[in-house]
DNA sequence: TGTTATACATACCACCGGTATGGGGTGGGT
DNA sequence: ACCCACCCCATACCGGTGGTATGTATAACA
């Protein structure tokens, strides 16, 4: 019988999320039987239900993997772009990196369509809000200290950005009417700039 | 027991689509059995299941209707509201209108959040295209005949603006920060206008 | 070294979506 | 008027699902 050291709890939990995040991509969650997770990785489902109390607390694991790789990368790379003369470059730096992830089969399947479905309307924002929500409003609120943007959009034109990041995203991944990453990127830029 | 004319059938039909849409909005897809529907309306699994192949069939009708109401709805209120001088009206008074469907709880557990769920990245996309993406994307290739947007960017900032309303209209639901819906419609008019 | 907590395995459950089959009323043809 | 094929729905049943209760060997710690 294996060993079952602390160690070893902390990898089989890994390729728990390991194995979830595949299935979930490959198949959705509502298509992916916690038996099948258990038979890919040679365990049984006491092993799972031991590290997760839930499907959906797999689930949420999974999820938030994703997200915060994405947030931490979005706000290097704004950190690192940022600049006293170019008030959009920090932003923008933020959005490419967000608009990235949008693009890839992982995050669409499980951040954005398999999650709201998952968590419901309220569990899915209240979520969302501190990994990807809150992101978006400080830069549009820096944009309206800069006088760029009105103050009294700043919610309204932050949350619509957002979500034509997602859109956009998705129109990438579907690879269709010669709608290229450069031709998407530069419409969205072309958007923010214009903002008032 | 019960008659079995045509007319029955019809309006057995209608009401397990209705029952459905009351328990797909307010449980969800998932969280929604098919026993539940029908122990509901005091009928058996196989009345269901004779209209219905499948539970994903079911869901495709009750979406379908969302859907086909939105559209007939905004085109109508796109063509009411044309105009030879000014551009934008009739592409703004059909956002109006999907916007509004954008803030309604059914439309957003339904057709927003459990839709690209349960139909999966390309049925989705696929149901979408006839209903949703379609009256967008003529609505800007118009404003690009007109000179207004680049006639290369039209595509990228279709699938933008119309992902836009979807997030604008979430934020309405969630009706918090005082966004209200004058100031959320009046910023997305503001943007749109601002495209080139 | 003894005791407890951990990390799983095993066995079992109610319920789910879906199917196969049966029956009884309807409605169109004659 | 009669008949019977077809339609509408009920009943019974199935494999598989997420989840639980319990058992047990090992690690962790005193």
């Amino acid at each position: 019988m294996a060993k079952r050291s602390k160690a070893d709890a902390k990898k089989t939990r890994e390729k728990l999320i390991a194995e979830a995040t595949r299935l979930f991509e490959a198949k959705g969650y509502a298509d992916t039987s916690i038996n099948e997770i258990c038979v890919d990785l040679g365990i049984t489902k006491g092993a799972l239900f031991h590290h997760f109390k839930t499907k959906k607390d797999l689930f949420l694991a999974v999820w938030t993997r994703l997200q915060e790789g994405m947030d931490l990368e979005a706000r290097q790379a704004a950190y690192a772009a940022r600049s006293r003369t170019e008030p959009y470059s920090a932003f923008l730096a933020g959005c490419r990196v967000y608009l990235k992830y949008a693009r890839r089969r992982d995050y669409q399947k499980i951040v954005l369509i398999d999650g709201p479905a998952v968590f419901g309307l309220k569990g899915w924002y209240e979520r969302d809000h501190d990994l990807g929500a809150r992101n978006v409003h400080a830069g549009m609120r820096f944009l309206a200290k800069k006088g760029i943007v009105a103050e009294h959009r700043v919610n309204a034109l932050a949350v619509m950005v957002q979500s034509s990041l997602n859109g956009a995203g998705f129109a990438l991944a579907r690879q269709e009417d010669g709608v290229t990453a450069e031709s998407v990127y530069e419409a969205f830029e072309v958007m923010l700039r214009a903002l008032r």
